[in-house]
DNA sequence: ATAATTGCAAATGCTTTGCTTGTGA
DNA sequence: TCACAAGCAAAGCATTTGCAATTAT
């Protein structure tokens, strides 16, 4: 079966390549936004001749197309998620790099409003909260 | 006479060397944000043998000693700017590279309930809008 | 005096690219 | 068929680092 990432490609015309189709499939199932070398990784356990070069390429070429999305959290490297249906920002564990996702109507609205203060139509915005657990007691 | 940077220089013991005075006299009097390469462009119009390396390692040296604030925004290269009393966050005008700093209280506050929440502390943010001036008719 | 800092060039880490061979539509 | 993609190794870019010479305290 395919993967709903591999349906993207075919909805946008984006070529299918074996290596494009693994790629897609791991990054359809996976919840943890993984970095380029984590990817690799992955998909290195079915096609063991994958270059890294064509995961780069192919994550690059997957972001132009609106099918992943990239973020560049504070001193890591640039990690990758499937793009949703509902735009969400991210909650960061500094101790374990987990990352929760979430959704907050009230900070879209004013930063929507802070931008338009100063003369400008938002276009794009950048939202990373970077938190520690609390511990139950 | 010494810099704002310079003095902080000396309160927090941070040996101060011609090269560091000179880059703290440029950052202190700086509004824009510059990144390394323009520093050290700025920085060379009066010490021409100056070294690039000695911009980087100067600009880390400042902003581990928390007198320099690193950003990292999309697409560019870091730039850095001196630590205000008060914090705030940017908007970035997408076709000039212009920053606006802004202060919003009520999405600093929503930022912190959302991390509770999700049963974190809140320990860092990052909050960028990106946009587009808007021209008056 | 002497531990820290500089300049230089080489090394790094991540990412991109040129080129030749291979392949999907 | 044949424009496009893959693999490889080399190149690119921002940043860091080893080392010998220099300097601040």
């Amino acid at each position: 079966m395919s993967s709903s990432i591999e349906n993207k490609c075919k909805e946008k015309g984006v070529r299918l390549t074996d290596q494009r189709k693994l790629i897609a499939k791991v990054m359809s199932e996976s919840e943890n936004h993984p970095d380029v070398d984590e990817l690799h990784k992955q998909v290195s356990k079915q096609d063991s001749k994958i270059s890294i070069a064509t995961v780069y390429r192919t994550v690059k070429l997957f972001e132009e197309a609106g099918i992943l999305e990239k973020h560049d959290f504070k001193g890591a490297k640039a990690r990758y998620e499937k793009v949703s249906d509902e735009h969400h920002d991210h909650l960061i564990d500094i101790n374990t790099g987990e990352i929760v996702e979430f959704v907050n109507e009230e900070i879209e609205k004013l930063q929507k409003q802070e931008a338009e203060k100063h003369g400008y139509k938002l276009v794009d915005h950048r939202l990373e909260l970077y938190g520690s657990k609390i511990k139950k007691k």
